[in-house]
DNA sequence: CGCAAATATCGATGTTCGTCAATATCTATG
DNA sequence: CATAGATATTGACGAACATCGATATTTGCG
């Protein structure tokens, strides 16, 4: 491909990509690599998700900053084995910190975390 | 649910979240609402896959910021079908542009597009 | 020690998603 | 207008995911 006649390119004629040569002959495109586009989008699928933005959302806002499964489970409306669920996913991801004071368990945001998923589009 | 004893908690006693009461009863808690989570959701999705985030990065360092399917394709190394599927999520979502001049289709990105899923955690 | 409450784990299920081969559509060109 | 090249669409298939019920684990208390 990109071996034809000429198309109404803006300034240049034929397409071609800014591929940064690597070594090995092997061509890394743009300035990002498989394995940072694979850890970015993996930060990132832990937060796609309109229960987990709600959990962080409820989290935040509550008081002294931290929430517990006991509130968070009938706030977002879903089964206690789901919101667990979600909860372990944003553990995992490090966005949230799980305290255990007693039977409750307690959760609060990592800030610092939240401003690694800004700085991926920065 | 949280009417048994009490927990040691920072200063309160027994967990309670921050339930901002709506009209008609019906408790909305956190500063974001079911549709909002949805929406955020929906835009970060189009962003959570590692070879969507490898398109735009690509888009964006290419000359004049811009990059055809011709290119793209053989850049991410997978099937020229897949590579625009990828292509009509991110431009679905409002992150990237389409232009078509003759036979080849060239895609920019859309910066304000970029802020919107940065603010979703400012 | 035994019971009750809070949370985590497991297994199953329906849905969404990424991928590709085959095919259709569109555009320039001769 | 017929042909060739670039891109989009369709259909199918397997993997990943969200959800729940049932159950296990942990902790406080009598």
């Amino acid at each position: 491909m990109t071996t034809t006649t000429a198309p109404n390119a803006p300034s240049a004629s034929a397409p071609s990509a800014t591929t940064t040569t690597a070594c090995c002959g092997i061509t890394t495109p743009g300035g990002l690599t498989r394995e940072q586009a694979e850890t970015n989008a993996t930060l990132l699928k832990a937060v796609a998700d309109p229960v987990r933005l709600r959990l962080l959302s409820i989290i935040r806002d509550s008081e002294g900053g931290e929430a517990c499964v006991c509130d968070l489970t009938p706030a977002v409306g879903l089964a206690q084995p789901t919101v667990s669920h979600h909860l372990k996913v944003l553990t995992e991801a490090g966005l949230i910190e799980r305290e255990k004071r007693g039977t409750w368990a307690w959760f609060r945001v990592v800030p610092s975390r939240l401003e690694d998923v800004r700085s991926i589009f920065a």
